[in-house]
Order: structure tokens, then C-alpha cells, then sequence
RNA sequence: CGAGGUGUAGCGCAGUUUGGUAGCGCGUUUGGUUCGGGACCAAAAGGCCCCGGGUUCGAAUCCCGGCACUUCGACCA
């Protein structure tokens, strides 16, 4: 009994005795990440940073597709022009960081360090649009943002940040509200179809709005523990900015107008809701569509003949298909070392190939997903490994969607709220009280999510979770990264 | 900013109550045997015990003052 083989061994804490801790594991054995010599800053390790070049890829590829184009401003923005938009202000001013010198030189106005770009970029649209033949002007921005947060954890908080953002012009709200929902859109077609997120999209409550938007939607994820992680926003600034910055067109009749303004970003934060939403005791799990490498190519005592030259044939024959493979023929740790390593890493597929496989011409097959091993023949495992990362793709994104909906709970009054939001989402009926959003972040630490589009059919309710006043939204609770 | 906690080898920690030669596990280096689930044996390297002051013959340990990190609140992508 006392001797019978481990499968497998871990230094990870179990994610149902404390999640963080196991967040904080994961992300440390797989070198994903490092902690920087910097107040809550980190240091993101090539693997890290090969999943963060993933996600650009696959969102840089739908931005073009939308008619965007990649832009660049600087990072320092002048204190006047930071100022001038006031809801702003006050949403950013506590957590902007300054420079106050230049050299052996004390500034005579304060540069902030970014904390998002509207204010610079509306000054040059400010500039760039004379009529309405000049829009609309599609813009996004791949750059590092800063905030000087209070307390910060990897991925999900930190005080330099890399993200997209994307920022567009337009002569009409009708256009400004078309771009937000379909940039909202690509954010859930990246996030379910690539990173197998299954999320909630909607619209937020004024409360938690973007600072200076008229509307702001947002895609929310679930974590593993329950807790909400907000992966995206689209915002609709409608006038706003423009009337501040001066952003006006001449229309086709002449008159002047204000250009109507969106915004849009996601962060590195996705790459944390990777990990917390298909993680498990053994690791990382990547969907295979932005693994960094899909399969990783295992010799077998690489000494004993044939092993190494079928290993780098596979290789080869895969590569040439497109796959993103790596042949690990390191011969410094031993194969057990090497399997636990790489489903730390959360590689999709391994790919054995021992003296035993090829005398029976096979490969031995580990998936990821479920940690199941078979044997495939070795000739046309070019063709199977599309279909088993095709079905593991599939796996993950389901798994994560049945937690998902077994974890969220339509609640019709605030001890169900309450429960439900210990554990996952309440989706509940909501009066659109701002007091009420108040009294439930109080009593349970939980706040509203989004609304989501389909309003209809909810008749779980026609009152208000909270104060019980005439329900007008139904909306998702939950507890926040 | 409010309340806790922690600073000792690269990492994780013990030692502090009761002052007396600086310890353990992992990792690292070297040599050998291994290699189909984090291998084993042997040897070795590695320390302003967070900083400053005090008490003492003697301080990682006791006292005073800093600083840093961290957890939970408040704030946020």
C-alpha cells in the first residue's frame, strides 16, 4: 500500500483548501511570472509572456478585421491635459502616478504616467478631425498602462499593466454604439472561442461605470472560487470626451459637431482568468488554441536507437502542419521530471515516444484536460492530434461553462443574494438603485456585474432583490477580483 | 488609510518564550550509478539572522525607533 507509485507529484496547495495560495503556486512552478524589485510590478518569464504574444495575435488578427490600425502615444501625459475632462479626473486622480523631474530638473508641470490614454488621444483627435469626411477613425494602442494600486496580486492587479486599448471616432451615436457592441463582441469570441472563457456579457450599472463613459459593458468571467473577474470593456462615451477636448467635425450640412467617442481594452489579466478558470491541482491547463505550444514531444531513453530520429521526424511532420510543437530532448532531467514539469506548464497534448512505441509503431498520448493516457498509431498523428486538440478545446470551454451556470443562482431576495454570491453569481431582479447596489456590497462584500442584453424571460421576479421596489434589470451579483 | 501577520542561505521554513559556536528541507556545484511518472549515493559551496540605536562579558533571541513585504477590509481592469 504504503509503496504503491504516485502518478504524479505536486508542490501545489489544493486549490478547495486555499485558492490563493494555489494561484500563488501555480503561477511560481510554472515560471510563468516573477515578483519585480518594483512596488507591485512584475516580471513576466518567456512562457508568460508566449501566452500574452498568443492572446495579441488572436485579438490584433479581429482588430484588423474590424478596421482598426495599431497606433502609438507616448506614456507621459501633461498634467492640463490629464485635467480636462472632470468625471475623469476623479475616477483616476487617486491612483495616477506622477513625474515631477527631468534630469537634475524639477518640472514646471507634472507629466502623469499613464493611467489609460483617452485624455492624449481625444487631444489629438482634437486636432486630426476637421469634417465628417475624416471619420471614423478606428485607433488601438498595444502598451504598458500604470496605477498605483493599494494592493496587487499577479495578472489580476498590478501597478504596470500591458494591455490593448482601443480608441475610435464617429459622426453619429448610432455608429459610436455599433462599434461598442461589436468590439465587445470580438472580446467574447476571443475569450469563448480561443481561451475557452465562457462569459457573461452586459451592460454595467452607472456605479461602476468606466469614469467619464455613458455606458460601459463589460465580459465576466468566473473564477474557480466564484468570484467574479471582469476580462473586458467596451465603453460608449458618446460626447462626452469630445465636448471636453474639443473633438468637433463640420457634418454634410455644414454645421459643426461633436464627434461621438468609444473605447475598449483588455489586459493581461486575461492570462490570470486562464489559469484561475482551467487551472487544477496538477497545474496550468491551456485551451489549445492559445497554448503556446500545443504538444510537447517526449523521448523515451532518447539513447536507445530510433528514439531521437522518430522524435525529430514527428517534430517535423508536425511543425510543417502548422502544429506548435517543441521537442523537449533536454537530457539533464529525468522523464518523470519532464511529464510533471510540462503539465505544470499546462501543455495540451504529450507525445511519447519510447523503445516500447516503436516496436509497436504507436506514440503514447497524454491529454492535458483529463490527464488520460492512450496509445495512437504513430503514422497518422498528424491527423489525430487536430481532432484531440479540437476535442480538449471543446472540454475545457464546457467544463468552465457548467461550473459556470452551476454556480450562478437567480436569487429573489437578499439571504438567497447573500448565499449565492459565497459560492458564485446571483442573478437577481434589480430596482436600479444605486442604494441598493450600496446596501449589498455592504452586507455581503458583493457588486452588481453587468446586465445582461436578454432581458426577456427572466419572470423570476418583478421586484427588487434588495428594497423590493418595481425590479427594472435583471443583474449579476458577485464577489470581484 | 484601518486591523492583523512576517522579515534568518536562491526558495520554503525552524531557532526567539528561557541570550552562549548559524540550523533543516528543497534547489545549486562536483563525481558515480540511473532514465516509461518530480531518481539514488557520496562530497561540496552558499549567511551584514531587514536597518539603526540601546542593554549585556556576550544579542537572530531582550528593549526603543525605522523600513520592507504580506493577509483581510476600503479603492480598482
Amino acid at each position: 500500500m504504503a509503496d504503491k507509485k504516485q502518478e504524479f507529484v505536486t508542490h501545489i496547495t489544493p486549490r478547495n483548501e486555499d485558492f490563493s495560495q494555489w494561484y500563488t503556486d501555480v503561477i511560481t512552478q510554472t515560471g510563468l511570472c516573477d515578483y519585480a524589485p518594483v512596488r507591485g510590478c512584475m516580471i513576466f518569464r518567456p512562457y508568460g509572456y508566449a501566452i500574452w504574444e498568443r492572446i495579441r495575435e488572436e485579438m490584433d488578427k479581429r482588430f484588423k478585421e474590424t478596421g482598426h490600425e495599431n497606433v502609438y502615444f507616448p506614456m507621459l501625459i501633461p498634467e492640463s491635459l490629464l485635467l480636462k475632462e472632470a468625471e475623469h479626473v476623479e475616477g483616476f486622480a487617486p491612483e495616477v502616478a506622477w513625474v515631477t523631474q527631468g534630469g537634475t530638473e524639477k518640472l514646471q508641470e507634472r507629466l502623469a504616467v499613464r493611467p489609460t490614454s483617452e485624455t492624449i488621444f481625444c487631444t489629438m483627435f482634437s486636432k486630426w478631425v476637421q469634417t465628417w469626411r475624416d471619420l471614423p477613425m478606428k485607433y488601438n494602442q498595444w502598451c504598458s498602462v500604470m496605477r498605483w494600486e493599494k494592493a496587487t496580486r499577479p495578472f489580476l492587479r498590478t501597478s504596470e499593466f500591458l494591455w490593448q486599448e482601443g480608441h475610435t471616432i464617429h459622426a453619429t451615436p448610432e455608429e459610436a454604439q455599433e462599434e461598442t457592441m461589436t468590439m465587445l463582441k470580438v472580446y467574447q469570441q476571443v475569450a469563448e472561442e480561443v481561451m475557452a472563457l465562457p462569459v457573461y456579457v452586459g451592460q454595467k450599472s452607472e456605479k461602476e461605470k468606466f469614469a467619464g463613459a455613458r455606458a460601459t459593458y463589460s465580459m465576466e468571467a468566473m473564477m474557480q472560487d466564484g468570484k467574479a473577474l471582469q476580462a473586458g470593456t467596451s465603453h460608449n462615451f458618446g460626447t462626452n470626451f469630445s465636448e471636453a477636448y474639443g473633438i468637433q467635425f463640420q457634418n454634410k450640412e455644414g454645421k459643426l459637431e461633436y464627434a461621438y467617442e468609444t473605447s475598449w481594452g483588455v489586459s493581461t489579466r486575461l492570462i490570470g482568468a486562464i489559469i484561475m478558470t482551467h487551472g487544477d491541482e496538477r497545474g496550468l491547463r491551456l485551451p489549445p488554441r492559445i497554448a503556446p505550444i500545443q504538444a510537447v514531444i517526449l523521448p523515451i531513453s532518447a539513447h536507445k536507437p530510433g528514439v531521437t530520429e522518430a522524435c525529430e521526424k514527428m517534430e517535423q511532420d508536425l511543425k510543417a502542419a502548422g502544429f506548435r510543437v517543441k521537442l523537449d530532448d533536454r537530457d539533464t532531467v529525468s522523464a518523470g521530471f519532464k511529464f510533471n514539469d510540462w503539465e505544470l506548464k499546462g501543455v495540451p497534448v504529450r507525445l511519447e515516444v519510447g523503445p516500447r512505441d516503436l516496436a509497436n509503431g504507436v506514440v503514447t498520448v497524454f491529454r492535458r484536460d483529463t490527464c488520460e493516457k492512450t496509445t495512437m498509431p504513430l503514422e497518422d498523428i498528424v491527423h489525430s492530434l487536430q481532432a484531440l486538440l479540437d476535442d480538449i478545446q471543446k472540454g475545457l470551454f464546457e467544463q468552465a461553462k457548467a461550473y459556470r451556470d452551476a454556480h450562478t443562482t437567480k436569487v429573489t431576495n437578499m439571504d438567497e443574494l447573500g448565499k449565492a454570491v459565497e459560492t458564485g453569481f446571483a442573478k437577481a431582479m434589480w430596482c436600479g438603485e444605486r442604494a441598493c447596489e450600496d446596501e449589498i456590497k455592504e452586507k455581503f462584500n458583493a457588486s452588481s456585474r453587468n446586465m445582461p442584453f436578454d432581458q426577456e424571460g427572466e419572470t423570476f421576479g418583478t421586484t427588487c432583490v434588495c428594497c423590493g421596489k418595481p425590479a427594472k434589470k435583471v443583474m449579476y451579483f458577485a464577489k470581484a477580483y
